[in-house]
DNA sequence: AAAACCTGCAACCGCTCATTT
DNA sequence: TAAATGAGCGGTTGCAGGTTT
């Protein structure tokens, strides 16, 4: 592999870093970037590839819109069918559902889910998210410790 | 024609997990 | 073993474009 050359200039400041859309030019950046020299740090690649972005929102944008096996477009009917079973199965384990539908992303699904399925899907899943677990291990504790108020959350 | 409302999706934020030092 | 750092995940937000009034 190639070795990572430095894109910044002298006396710019490149550490405020831009929000919002990207601009076709910071695509066509980051893919150059990637294509040439591979991902190996994303907190670094940034400022080497000139873009004024954090390293978390470039990995973003390259998993979820600009690599190349990405899918795109509308879901196949088994695709959704897919994320209905496995919704159901694992609850909100987004990455996981991905991972049975090649080419599309955990940020892909977790959007059809909420502007597709959620109406469709009245029932809670058999899965906990992150945010259950919380709320579960917070019980858990007060129990322990009787004096705290116990807030309770309608799920 | 334009204002108000709705919908879909890209992107951000805060957190946890894994790895390194 | 603990602290620091980077990567990844899920929830949420904001905006653009479409639709309705």
């Amino acid at each position: 592999m190639a070795e990572p050359v430095l894109h910044l200039q002298h006396g710019k400041n490149m550490d405020c870093e831009k929000k919002g859309v990207w601009s076709p030019e910071e695509d066509k950046k980051l893919i150059d970037y990637i294509t040439k020299y591979g991902i190996w740090n994303w907190s670094q690649m940034p400022k080497f590839a000139g873009l004024s972005r954090s390293g978390k929102s470039c990995r973003l944008r390259w998993m979820n819109y600009l690599r190349p096996d990405l899918k795109r477009g509308p879901f196949h009917p088994k695709e959704t069918q897919t994320v209905i079973r496995m919704y159901q199965s694992l609850g909100c384990r987004w990455s996981a559902i991905a991972k049975e539908l090649p080419g599309r992303t955990d940020n892909e699904i977790k959007n059809f889910y909420h502007t597709h399925l959620k109406k469709r899907l009245g029932t809670k899943p058999k899965g906990r998210s992150k945010k259950e677990e919380k709320a579960k291990q917070i019980a858990k504790m007060s129990q322990k410790k009787p004096l705290l108020t116990l807030v309770q959350f309608k799920i």
